[in-house]
DNA sequence: ACGGAATCCATTGACGCCCATAAAATCCCA
DNA sequence: TGGGATTTTATGGGCGTCAATGGATTCCGT
């Protein structure tokens, strides 16, 4: 399905619409459902977002934690808090409003891309973040061992 | 079939009726029996909802645990508290008086979405559980490990 | 006939769908 | 290679439809 990348800052009109970025999007035409699953993020003062297959796959593996287990319980959150959010003809959604309320969003959104996933931020909140965030890899000389290239795409 | 996720609070009628929201109902269309099972659940002061495909698949885990065991007879409380309730024209259900008494569930109702499964609270009882959950995902760093997208975990 | 339940109908307010415009990236040809 | 033409994306607003809700009417068993 490729990779959401980069960042792109849009507007909320009146309606609460805005429109997902094309880069974005495009990378929904082999779904099932064209629109996001969209929940708050538990580590960063942030919106998560992701396709219905990568939704799919949080349940999938949420099933794999016993039924009725605290741990499922716990991790439910993120599934409980998911909105189902359809793109419009023009490829927009429409964020509830605690959700924008709750990490300060109001008339613009910058939308980060993640990956699989992809985030979306109050875009003075972002700025203010990533900077001390890339002075810390910088500092910390993070490294990452890459999968081998032959193992079909997937998480580890 | 699809998943249930997010949460949506709607009103009891004077009847008892509830529309199911209709992100929910349409997960129904592929299934035989249009409505719900509920039972309470054993965890938290909430209803536990399936469509009859999962609870069939309960009834098979259950059928997995050895005849006769504790295990099984106790669990067995969900299969024998189960309650069948069907759509009507409009996609409301009725839940039956002493399930919602159980749950305090007075003239409204939070679904909350579950992935394969979905819960039915009072909003209140379920807002005051969720924000201890939310920090505790928060300050524990719970993590999930994803299973490999490979995985078919079928759409139909 | 009565109480309870299921089906049908009516209202309204939110949301999906459509079109119209603006901005921007791309293309194309001189 | 540059500038104008064309397509594409982002944005804004109007309108019709449908989901949620409330009530009425019919159907059923007792």
């Amino acid at each position: 399905m490729g990779v959401f990348t980069g960042t792109h800052t849009n507007k909320v009109d009146k309606k609460g619409r805005v429109s997902v970025p094309k880069t974005f999007r495009s990378l929904f035409d082999s779904e099932g459902f064209q629109g996001v699953y969209v929940f708050p993020s538990f580590r960063q003062s942030a919106l998560e977002a992701c396709a219905e297959s990568f939704m799919e796959r949080i349940v999938d593996s949420l099933e794999d934690l016993p039924m009725f287990s605290d741990e499922q319980d716990d991790l439910s959150i993120i599934v409980e808090s998911a909105q189902r959010l359809p793109f419009d003809g023009e490829g927009r959604i429409v964020v509830p409003e605690d959700f924008l309320g709750n990490v300060g969003i109001k008339d613009e959104i910058t939308f980060v891309g993640r990956g699989r996933t992809f985030q979306m931020w109050a875009p003075k909140t972002y700025t203010d973040a990533r900077k001390p965030a890339f002075e810390r890899a910088k500092t910390r000389g993070l490294t990452l061992k890459l999968r081998r290239p032959s193992d079909a795409g997937g998480e580890g």
